[in-house]
RNA sequence: GUGGCUGUAGCUCAGUUGGCAGAGCACCGGGUUGUGGUCCCGGGUGUCGUGGGUUCAAAUCCCAUCAGUCACCCCA
């Protein structure tokens, strides 16, 4: 049996790692509950047919299949496969249970999805998402969409992360502009746009010409549109100075607006009208955001959603939504890439009980147990080595106290390894300093 | 899925025209019948990513494969 090998894209974080990725777990779902969004979970699994619903993306699709597979069996639109994302699934989820549900519905979603791309820094074939999205029946207020960067910034905000920069776009903008200017293929302008900053513009106008049809004034005005970024909403203003007429234009600029407006007033500096921002999947109709890392733009978005009017429907009831998602995995793979998230100990033990000979193990137990029922995580010491060994089995692991028991009748005493200071303690009073209390993310 | 670069100890890396696998740090044992970190002594802990091929001989050359990374695609 040869040593196993890493599987591409499947990514397992040490202890410590894990225990950072835990503790940002935590903070993102007290933000998300701090705003009333409630917990869901769904199945990792979809119809096929409900997953290809997305385009393009379908052949990044893990298909779930038994090794013996019946031959006759039903095949094809019964398919399996794993979630690509989790909003599709929230949306059916939305359809099959509308019933159950109150609207309008919020609720937040942490889970693992899957992606067969090819893996590199910061791109996982299985990751996690910490997704919130909100839902209404027939029609969904604009005002959620001005909600969504909020919650996020809080979020992203609680975590000992760099700063982050939400950028917002309107869909509506993009497609009432290119509408107004006279080009008929919306998805194509906003590809070529979206490599903006990648291949300049030059080479976006060549792209536009090639495959949105575009005239040379019809590019220059699309890069013009895709050139307009402001922290505040005079990004209006530059648009209509344009000269660019369109109700569906208008539509979005007021969406925006109200989006930026929002943003400023709860977190200054949160949010920029950024409007080359496109990206996103394919059934976005109204606000889209990604959201970049300050000092580590090159990374690219680690949160990004959007309000998508068309995913759930049911007869003539629809279900509009606006969502966003936070790229936990791609999140700390690059910090953790980058040294630039630690935690104080690589272990939840706060105190290392000594054991001064095996014979004392139960008397050990009895104070470790003790310690713990006040909520002081603690393990008792392997083996009765020499107690330098022992102290030294806690240093390694970044516990901080070393509990000595008292022998021939003398008190029990604990040492803080770090300071070296050893004072008396009683396993039913002492407690630790609170920062000590439970390892420190930072 | 397509193309490029990389892969030697836990980590960072040396390794000549193909000729017995090395260094620093880390780690382990001892000096120190028991309270660590400094210091001294000792220890290499390895399928040279994996599998084939060429050769008297492969870490080194060739092929394939896996993993990492970059670009494309797409995206958290």
């Amino acid at each position: 049996m040869s040593k196993p090998t890493p599987i591409s894209g499947f990514p397992e974080w040490t202890p410590p790692q894990r225990m950072i990725e835990q503790y940002v777990l935590g903070r993102i779902r007290d933000t998300f509950e701090l705003y009333g969004f409630a917990p869901l979970e769904t199945r990792a699994v979809e119809p096929l047919d409900q997953l290809l619903r997305k385009g393009e993306t379908s052949k990044e699709v893990y298909v779930l299949r038994r090794l013996q597979e019946d031959p006759g069996g039903p095949a094809g639109d019964d398919a399996l496969g794993l979630h690509f994302d989790l909003t599709v699934p929230f949306a059916r989820y939305v359809l099959e249970n509308a019933g159950k549900l109150q609207f309008p519905f919020r609720r937040y979603q942490i889970q693992k999805v899957w992606r067969g791309e090819r893996p590199q820094e910061g791109r996982y074939r299985e990751f996690v998402q910490a997704d919130i999205d909100i839902v209404d029946r027939d029609t969904l207020p604009a005002h959620y969409e001005a909600e969504m960067p909020l919650v996020i910034g809080d979020a992203l905000r609680a975590l000992p992360i760099p700063p982050v920069r939400i950028q917002v776009n309107n869909r509506k903008i993009c497609e009432g502009f290119y509408r107004g200017v006279g080009l008929a293929d919306p998805e194509a302008v906003l590809r070529a746009v979206d490599k903006l900053d990648k291949i300049g513009p030059e080479k976006v106008a060549a792209l536009l010409a090639e495959t949105a049809g575009a005239s040379e004034a019809q590019a220059k005005a699309c890069l013009a549109l895709a050139e307009i970024s402001a922290p505040d909403t005079s990004f209006a203003d530059a648009v209509r100075a344009l000269g660019v007429t369109d109700p569906l234009l208008d539509e979005g600029l007021d969406e925006l607006v109200r989006v930026v407006e929002t943003a400023a007033a709860h977190s200054p500096g949160l949010c920029v009208a950024d409007l080359r921002i496109a990206r996103g999947l394919d059934y976005y109709t109204g606000t889209v955001y990604e959201t970049q890392l300050l000092g580590y733009e090159r990374f690219g978005s680690v949160c990004s959603g959007g309000r998508y009017d068309n995913l759930a429907s049911a007869g003539t009831t629809r279900f509009p939504g606006v969502g966003i998602s936070i790229g936990v995995t791609r999140l700390l793979g690059l910090l953790f890439g980058a040294d630039a998230l630690s935690v104080s100990r690589s272990v939840p033990t706060c105190v290392l009980v000594a054991l001064p000979t095996e014979e004392q193990r139960p008397a050990c137990n009895r104070i470790a147990d003790a310690l713990r029922r006040r909520g002081i995580a603690c393990e008792v010491s392997p083996s009765a080595a020499k107690f330098g060994k022992q102290i030294r089995y806690a240093e390694r692991r970044g516990i901080p106290y070393v509990w000595f028991p008292g022998a021939d009748g003398n008190p029990d005493e604990v040492k803080d390894i770090r300071s070296g200071e050893q004072a008396v303690a009683e396993p039913e009073h002492w407690a630790p300093p609170a920062d000590d209390l439970r390892p420190v993310v930072s």
